[in-house]
DNA sequence: TAGATTGTTAATCGATTAACAATC
DNA sequence: TAGATTGTTAATCGATTAACAATC
């Protein structure tokens, strides 16, 4: 088995991957860690520090061979096999990420959507059908769910992570606002778009009193 | 002016910032480190660090004071005032981003949807209308406008970065999945729903090993 | 071969945790 | 007053960076 990897370095494993296949959309075919401490704002010790996790090494004088990079990094994130993804929530969230081409295109392949309300059930999202939260299990038993992505209501979150968990998912996207809790063994990724805008928030003020500081105009309000 | 805080420190306030405004609910009155520490699955010495960077103090053997808790992390994260958003790109994500009602509670107004294509414009999105991309401008200057959301596809976002920035919002969060650059002094936040499904995929295959490793049972493929 | 770039070790830096005096 | 909990200092831990021998 491989060595653990520390969680700061799987932060930028994505960063890597996107970086990578943009240069190989482009054609090259080799990268230095310099270039890419350069695309991602690290350092290029950094970068050679990331990259020997992986089980590909570069090589002293060229690089980094791109194909055998992108491999790599598909490799160590588990992203060899494609991954079958049903999404709980047909609202307005839901209905904008089984649209969203990008996620199948990179491998995550959206299977089903389902609601509580009935009302809903039958109606099409792209080329899915709504489906009703009964049959849940049968869907992830069926289709070889791996991953539910929450896009419900945040009183719900916990009660619909139960049943994906019971369900057999092997992993939880939660996008509901609400952090929820599935047991050892079941990853859960609580995705916080109200903490983004509140950091941003943050930077804004910091930027401000910086102007301020320097002597620059700002808006008035 | 406050001292700098670490980012490592900022990044959790929004953390506190839920869990507060919950107990507020609950009409609780005090909380001590040892509470948030459990809720938020940090240690007491981790919290009271990160609370000492507040204008506000705790009592010993008492704790904090839910309601001055809630008001300086408030004001620390630049929440006072609430702030007025606008949202580029009328598509699925867009349309709901915009009738997300959460966002509006937490303070951020979302005054405006504009989109580039011409049938969109006019057509109804909650209790906005969508207008166009040529009154970007003009839209930020009249509605005093602070953060605009990018929710248009990878390819456009370099571009609408610089008629935000030109139009003179304070900061930017986006959502396209393309990184985008803007110049020092305007903060950007780049929400990467892509990198978190990678993540999981990680953490489902190392899940999966540790599984393997213990003997256990996992769902053949 | 000479030069450039890797992989890795050691040094530095920063974040987290432990410990405890201050205090309500 | 006694006990609990804060705020802060010092110790530990982990992540980043610097440096350089190995190597293509």
């Amino acid at each position: 088995m491989t060595k653990t990897i520390p969680e700061s370095v799987v932060e930028r494993f994505p960063k890597y991957l996107a970086l990578v296949q943009a240069l190989l959309e482009d054609n090259k075919q080799w990268v230095s860690s310099a270039e890419i401490a350069r695309a991602l704002d690290l350092t290029s010790s950094t970068v050679r520090q990331d990259l020997s996790y992986l089980d590909y090494r570069g090589v002293a004088n060229r690089g980094y061979e791109i194909e055998n990079l992108d491999e790599a990094l598909t490799g160590v994130l588990g992203l060899n096999e494609g991954l079958n993804v049903l999404i709980v929530g047909a609202g307005n969230l839901g209905r904008a990420l089984t649209l969203h081409g990008r996620f199948q295109q990179k491998g995550f392949n959206i299977r089903a959507v389902i609601d509580s309300e009935p009302a809903l059930i039958g109606e099409a999202v792209g080329s899915l059908v709504i489906e009703g939260m009964d049959i849940l299990q049968k869907v992830v038993q069926s289709r070889n769910i791996d991953v539910g992505i929450i896009a419900a209501p945040p009183d719900v979150a916990q009660e619909i992570t139960g049943k994906l968990v019971l369900a057999g998912v092997r992993g939880i996207l939660n996008m509901s606002g609400q952090p929820v809790h599935a047991p050892q063994g079941v990853p859960v990724v609580n995705v916080r778009l109200l903490a983004s805008l509140q950091q941003l928030a943050y930077a804004i003020k910091v930027a401000d009193n910086k102007n301020d500081k320097d002597g620059l105009q700002r808006r008035p309000d």
